[in-house]
DNA sequence: TTCTTATTGCAATTAGGTTGCAATAAGAAA
DNA sequence: TTTCTTATTGCAACCTAATTGCAATAAGAA
């Protein structure tokens, strides 16, 4: 699972990973090591446009800062979902502190859109 | 359930609606009157952190630029969810053509910062 | 080896959301 | 009003994501 998200800049849905690993691995199993993993920064989770929990591996993240979001973008014609590596500004709002902002852009990819 | 949106400036849960419409109307009444006023530009929905789906009456919505998404603010303390009427600039990113954007402040309400 | 702790698999359960279908309500036409 | 047609609702069943309990196994330390 570590070697899984090792090499991979995208984000896996928990259903493609139950998927993915069917047969090596219990889907039960696959929910334990994600959130265990999650714990201790390795990746980080996020619920996409679906409502369906979304994985990614951590390049940034420690264990503390690891609820600094970044945005993220998802393509909708592939449905390919990826980490932005922007910081775009909070905005302040009157009346209601805001500390943090989960930011999901939609469009195409560079694959889709030629 | 017209009425129930008439007078609300914050976001409903639909597992909170099915509660309040208990004893006087089905589950699937619920949903299906929730997407038929959506269809009809009445109300818009959005999934919010916890993956669940949230619905609020559309102020500046016309059945055209429903999807002419705003902003939500959701505090931390409370749960409450509502709608910004403001715009952010959407950001560009090179190689993906990004058109619409779903953003969720989170933070904490006048009420509960206080 | 033996004791203890952590990890895994399996079955069952919870919970949000959807579908099929029959029953009822509501309108239009006669 | 009566009849025909269409829309709305309730109920049960179902689908799928996610969680829990518990026994079985693996892994480490004494």
């Amino acid at each position: 699972m570590q070697r899984y998200f090792g090499d991979r800049s995208t984000a896996v849905s928990v259903v493609d990973l139950v998927e993915h690993f069917r047969g090596e691995m219990n889907k039960v199993t696959v929910y334990r090591i994600l959130s265990r993993m999650e714990a201790e920064g390795i990746i980080h989770s996020f619920s996409g446009s679906d409502g369906l929990k979304w994985y990614a591996a951590c390049k940034q993240c420690t264990n503390h800062s690891h609820y600094d979001h970044h945005p993220h973008f998802q393509c909708k014609v592939c449905g390919m979902i990826e980490c932005l590596e922007i910081s775009l500004p909070i905005p302040k709002l009157k009346n209601r502190k805001v500390d943090t902002e989960i930011i999901l852009l939609i469009g195409e990819c560079e694959t889709c859109a030629s």
